[in-house]
RNA sequence: GGGCAGAUAGCUCAGUUGGUAGAGCAAAGGACUGAAAAUCCUUGUGUCGGCGGUUCAAUCCCGUCUCUGCCCA
């Protein structure tokens, strides 16, 4: 039986989608996407998603399968991912899991623990009291009721203070008891590589990639979701490329700066997505230069299961 | 060729009536367990253009050179 998996994370504009293509294609095997913008219908070239092509060289999974008003989570991307991996097991393929969206790989490898959804009306109510009263308010009511995982947080970083408070009201048992609790037995094999480029030339890059999503007609794409009637807060659009367009067209500062801002975004989110896959001790880094590098790193990735 | 104004952090600049300097932006490092392209935290040593001089002490004053901009020839 089947059991190894393959797993490639790196930030965005790496080569992920083309590395996992060329892997899967040589394997004749399916890719599972690991990102939380491309799964969501119609956000086509701001979330730089596989060409029609690419998507017909190899089956690819988990992109395109929500609208734009639609709630997701890491959780729901473990089982959703689970399934279709055990699926391909038994066909015996080897899954290719590739994406950028840290929490989901992390969610895929060692998994979130279960049992606790969410609640958003407890959401809604929380927001609301953290509207009129402050971060400050909600995190003492975290600190009341579950002051160990307070300590952990800063009264500013509202979601995670959010979130536990959610876990306790649900479960009156604090967050972190169930993450130490929480064990999970799958019997899977992983060949995790995150892809590495050196900073300025992934930076020229990226610079590079949002002239190109301009061009494209990022801009009417966004339009065109717009007109769909999605309201502009939905969560699918607090993306990079989407958030910046959207105060253009309140004419709140000129295209130029919109591009400026999606830019910088953009390379502030690798760092950030460098930083989080540098914590795993097990991930192999391939140095990338150029996109030929990425035919090497493919035969190297095969030569090694 | 002459005159004037600049030259300070990656960029734009501020400042020190002489005691070796600080903002904004950019950037870097970090956190992260059911919203994660989200949400947060931390971080400013730089031959103050070069070389001389005055001074206990010069980024600041003086001289000179280089570069940039403007003006006059």
């Amino acid at each position: 039986m089947e059991r190894r998996v393959i797993v490639i994370a790196g930030p965005t504009c790496s080569g992920k989608t083309t590395l996992a293509i060329e892997v899967a294609k040589e394997l004749n095997t399916e890719i599972i996407s690991a990102d939380s913008r491309q799964i969501y219908k119609y956000l086509t070239i701001g979330t730089a998603k596989p060409t029609k092509d690419e998507l017909k060289k190899v089956p690819h999974h988990l992109i395109d399968i929500l609208n734009p008003d639609e709630d997701y989570s890491a959780s729901k991307f473990e089982n959703d991912s689970l399934g279709i991996i055990e699926k391909l097991h038994h066909n015996g393929k080897i899954p290719v899991v590739a994406g950028g969206t840290g929490l989901y790989i992390h969610a895929v490898l060692q998994g979130i623990f279960e049992g606790v959804d969410t609640d958003p009306e407890y959401r809604s109510y929380l927001n609301k009291l953290r509207d009129q009263y402050g971060d400050e308010y909600i995190y003492e009511m975290l600190v009341k009721t579950d002051p160990q995982s307070a300590e952990k947080m800063l009264p500013q970083n509202w979601k995670r203070v959010m979130r536990a408070l959610e876990v306790y009201h649900l479960t009156k048992v604090p967050i972190w008891k169930h993450q130490e609790e929480y064990v999970r037995e799958l019997d899977l094999e992983f060949y995790f590589y995150g892809l590495e480029w050196e900073r300025d030339v992934l930076y020229k890059n990226i610079e590079t990639r949002v002239d190109l999503m301009v061009e494209q007609g990022l801009l009417n794409e966004l339009k065109s979701v717009l007109s769909k009637g999605y309201q502009p807060n939905v969560n699918a659009l607090n993306t990079v490329g989407y958030k910046e367009l959207i105060p253009y067209l309140n004419n709140e500062y000129s295209l130029q700066r919109a591009i400026e801002l999606i830019k910088r975004n953009t390379r502030r989110f690798a760092k950030r997505q460098f930083t989080w896959f540098r914590r795993y001790a097990d991930i192999q880094w391939m140095k990338v230069g150029c996109s030929d590098d990425i035919t090497r790193i493919k035969d190297e990735i095969i030569s090694k299961l």
